[in-house]
Order: structure tokens, then sequence, then C-alpha cells
DNA sequence: ATAAAAGCTAGAGTGCGCTCTAGGTCAATA
DNA sequence: TATTGACCTAGAGCGCACTCTAGCTTTTAT
């Protein structure tokens, strides 16, 4: 409240283009946000805060749509905790299982760069190629 | 090789949708398909352990330019293994990377529902929406 | 023999999430 | 006084990754 910042300290602040700023305000992740007589936007703490939060949901993969849905039950029902940590739950859950499909899709990378590694100390070449040459015949026919 | 399949078989399997199996051979993400005499597509096992391969990479986020790169490196220098390598491991780093932000993401929403729990528990207000307050105050100004 | 189901191509359309442009105001600096 | 630079709005444009349509042929089942 006390402090205020301008559009492109809050752009600088949280890594956001000066342009998705706006865009976020007007599709309403973001309430409107304070103007000073001129227009001109003046974020307050609170206003960053709840930028910094947003952007974690939507670094964890949450649709503008979903996060829209969740700001707006903190302005529909301030005091209505209890759908909002639903939400956020049910989120949640999907972030964690989405961290473990990418364990194990990593752990699958790791075993080709094992084998790729093991054929370059060989110097075998790589099996799976088998599979192209046979595109390759079929077009020589 | 020996066993053929066709498109609305590898659909099933992959979880690919047909349209989505033909753009990727369009694009080049698929070598072209072998065709009977008729024109239709037919799958070897080995086109689809490559589809295998290259949803995991979708899935962990690799763009379907980089993809194609990779696709084009087996085509261009089958038996030259260490730009794949190189190309596998960058995209590896990436992924355990995004693993560890997505990890901490996690840790911070998390903390938010404990937040959430509490506020139920107690029966108080959130503290946050003063900040949504903020500019309902302006706004009657 | 005929209808339904599966396949084909080229190319248009969609949804998401920005990103940029045009055309303007306002304040401060050279 | 003129120009630079930060800001404003409305709306157009873009890149990605599909997804679907139109109009056609072929195959299979009744």
């Amino acid at each position: 409240m006390t402090t205020e910042f301008t559009l492109r300290q809050v752009a600088k602040a949280t890594g956001l283009s000066i342009h998705t700023l706006r865009y976020y305000e007007k599709v309403g992740l973001l309430a409107p946000i304070f103007r000073t007589a001129n227009g001109h936007r003046r974020y307050s703490a609170e206003d960053i805060a709840w930028l910094e939060f947003l952007v974690r949901l939507r670094e964890t993969g949450m649709p503008i749509k979903k996060v829209i849905a969740f700001a707006d039950l903190v302005r529909q029902h301030p005091n209505e905790v209890s759908e909002r940590r639903m939400l956020l739950e049910e989120h949640r859950n999907q972030v964690k299982q989405h961290l473990e499909e990418l364990t194990h899709h990593l752990q699958v990378i790791d075993l080709k760069l094992e084998h790729y590694k093991q054929l370059e100390a060989t110097g075998e070449n790589d099996h799976s190629c088998i599979f192209w040459k046979h595109h390759l015949e079929k077009s020589l026919e």
C-alpha cells in the first residue's frame, strides 16, 4: 500500500514483460491495478506478492483460465477459503503426478544416454538405425 | 519389419490420434512410413518404438523442431552417435532442472495449502484478502 | 450390390499464451 | 521549444501443436 511501483519496476521484479503484465490485468489474472491521476499503473507490494504466486501456478502448468477462477474465488468469497483450498489441492496433485511422470521419463532418457555412451566407447553402430534403413530399402525398390 | 500395423492400431498403441500420426509424418518427426499398394500406411515395430521414444521427448517438453533435428541426425548420420548424444544430454539437463524447479514450486504450494488448512481450522479470514480490499477502497473514492 | 467403415491428401481452423503495433497523452530534459 | 521516453488503449498478429474438414478412393460386411 505505502510503497508503490511502476509497470517497469514490476516487470523487472517479476520477470514478466510489460506487455504480459498489462495482458494479465486485462484478462482478470490481476484485479484492476491502482492508477495515478494520469492513468498510469501503480502496483502495491501485495500486487507483487500475488503476481509471484500466480507465476508459480503458471510455471507448474495451471492454465490461465484456472488461475482466473482462483483469483475470482478470492474476489468473490474473500472470507471463504475452502473452495480455494480444494482448487489448489487438485492442482497440487496434478503437479505431483506430473513430477512422477517426468522422473520416469528422465530415467528412460538416461538409459538411452548410457546406450549411446557404450556405442561411442566400442565404436559400434547404433542398432536402432535398422528402422531407418527399412524405409530407404523400400524407397529404392 | 515382419509384423506391420495400420494407422488405427498405432494410434491405439501410442495414444496419439490418427490426425497427429499423419501430422508427425508430414512434418518429419517420422521418416516416410511404408505404404501398401493402395497408399495406406503400414507401421513396423521399429516405427512404434521410435514413436514411443518421441512421445517421451515431447512429454518432457522438447519442442517439435528439436525432435525433428534429432530424427534428422539419425537419418543423416546413422553411424555417428555423438551428436545425438549431445543433443539428448542437453535435453536431459533441461528436464532435470525443470524437475528441480517443479519440486520447489510444489513445496511453496504445499505451504499455501497448510496455511489454508489452518485458516479453516480456526475460522479466521485469509490475510491476503487485504490486497483485494485495497482496490475496492480505491474504486470507491 | 450396396452401404458402412477406413483410408488418403491438401489445406483450413482452433486454442493457448503471449507479443507487438498504431496512435495517442503527459512529463521532463537539452 | 522540441524531443525523448515512459506510459496509455484497442486490437492485430504470431508461434506452437495440433485438430478438423472436404472431397476423394478403397475395403469390408450384409
